[in-house]
DNA sequence: GATGAATGAGAATTCATTCAT
DNA sequence: GATGAATGAATTCTCATTCAT
């Protein structure tokens, strides 16, 4: 059974998003994985590394769907507006993802060095897009992540806020809001 | 002692700053309070009634900090410019609140007619200005919330990764991002 | 206000009636009785002692209802009729007065001594009644209390099963269970 | 140990005569079976289920008991003069499961229904000595289950005094009150 | 390697009782 | 006498983790 650590992972994402962060016990987690509740121990050593290994893993997944289609050669608001688009999506189709990163982050498993580690292995293209726009003179002259957090990451929020049910959106918003975020970072 | 009520909700404040959104037990906040575990319950019904407390009591406040010296007499980017630095003094010098917050939206405790209730108790003022802006055309055709929003509230995940540690701030970037979020919201 | 143990019993005999004996509070006999919590501290000094008071109360009530319009004048059948008609209708008119007696009997409050020194004070008639009747020959050559016991006490079972649901009575019923406990008494 | 749910049950029992119905907690079983407070939760699903299991337990046992060398071949009389004294034997060997009975019974966990299932599983060859006693117009014109309450059920309540000492009983009485029982339920 | 029964510390909550006012 | 806020030990139940098989 080569896959028994896969499937104790993908049980804890899925009952996180069901239950909530907190909201979940290792004998639920084995359960659902079909595996006995030591056997978790021998993958991972913990509870919190197991929370810690499914944030990188939905991490991996985020960048893996941001960067889907965006391509370096192309004028830099195409790419722009694929990045946006490709996270509106994944965020929308994976609320739970969303819901279970914004509490990771604000708990005290978060890790300042790691989260940076974590960015760099997978975020890279996506800096790199955004420090080439400012070497250009094209966007404002902050570092990369701050043009990132205000291009894309901040739509972390937004979504839950629709999820929730507190905002609804449609087609000509979204245009509206690619565009704020577009004239958001460019330099003036 | 008059104010045992006021120790308890700051004991629970506290102690969910230091240790995340659910790893603070009933004892603790007895123990910091200095009641006794029973004292709590006379105030708060619950643990869920006592956490739901916490967090309209720091919406209060937070809406007081943001509206300070925003006189709806003045010129719109002064309005503007004084909310967004409210906004961000505030979360600055709160990081706890912010913590608490994000936590507290993404979790089962989170009721959206709730939240919708006390955003209109306590944000009124500001949902007004937004409001007023886009009536006037100045500001793009957004319902009120997400053009507050896009100025605003995104702050509060900006200002998370500050304290975390993951980005630094300076006068200069403040200007900066006062400046993207109001050509955010700004119609063409 | 002179009725204030009064209300005190009575609302710890209610509260017992409609949540069995061990799911009364203090504070809810207080409540109900329109008294402070310390207040049953000074008329009972603790709750067995209150219990125990509620026990003797009913036990008295009970003796009143059985012994009424019975005559010792009258020829023993008759005496013997008016005893188990009583008995029967107090039981079932009280059904939560033996629900609570029943538990009490079986509690650790139950104290052997006590109990018969009550019987002594409030059943002595009924005692006298079998008493008599062995002498005269006319009974079983059984002590008074075990007389009494098989010709009236056994209701008590009876009718708490009839109050759960267990078995229905009807008046033909009756005469014949009457008849039932005067032939299990009756010398031949 | 293959046996620690039975060690669990019977401490349940054991403590339930000493202190009572309500006076035992998880930990005082947990203890007294020699295992951890969390290993109870495995056998039962929670505090009403376990004493609900004790009662049905209980119940089995007493059947068994009542129902040995009982011959429905023989005459009615060495039937029910067998059924008798075994009620009566077992009741006085285990008197802890009677005073448990009773409690159980005047409780909230008593339920009519399941009480009724019980009954027909454990009981009925008790009942159909009755019902067939009836039938061929030996015994009164009454429910089985009153039969079999005036014959046999009532002795529950007389032991129970027996044994909080209140009536001292010797063999002579024994055959009265088996007599008294006889004519208790013969047609006349 | 894998199992899952067992563990027991720790959680939320209740409630008999006290005592300053 | 009366009050009722405060107490804190005790209760039921959960769950991360271990370890004999």
């Amino acid at each position: 059974m080569p896959d028994k650590r896969e499937r104790i992972l993908s049980s804890a994402e899925a009952l996180i998003a069901q239950r909530g962060f907190h909201g979940i016990s290792m004998q639920q987690v084995a359960t659902r994985a079909n595996v006995a509740t030591g056997t978790i121990y021998r993958y991972f050593s913990d509870k919190e590394t197991l929370l810690r290994c499914v944030h990188e893993e939905r991490l991996r997944d985020a960048a893996t769907a941001i960067l889907q289609n965006v391509d370096a050669e192309e004028p830099s608001y195409a790419q722009f507006r694929q990045l946006w688009l490709n996270t509106m999506h994944y965020l929308q189709a994976s609320p739970d993802s969303l819901c279970y990163r914004v509490q990771y982050e604000a708990s005290p498993l978060f890790n300042r060095e790691e989260e940076r580690l974590m960015d760099e292995r997978y975020f890279k293209p996506v800096h790199e897009f955004f420090e080439c726009g400012r070497v250009k003179g094209l966007f404002r002259d902050l570092p990369a992540e701050l043009l990132g957090f205000l291009a894309l990451e901040n739509l972390m929020l937004l979504i839950q806020k629709c999820t929730k049910g507190c905002i609804e959106l449609n087609n000509d918003i979204y245009e509206q809001l690619l565009d704020a975020s577009w004239n958001a970072i460019l330099k003036r």
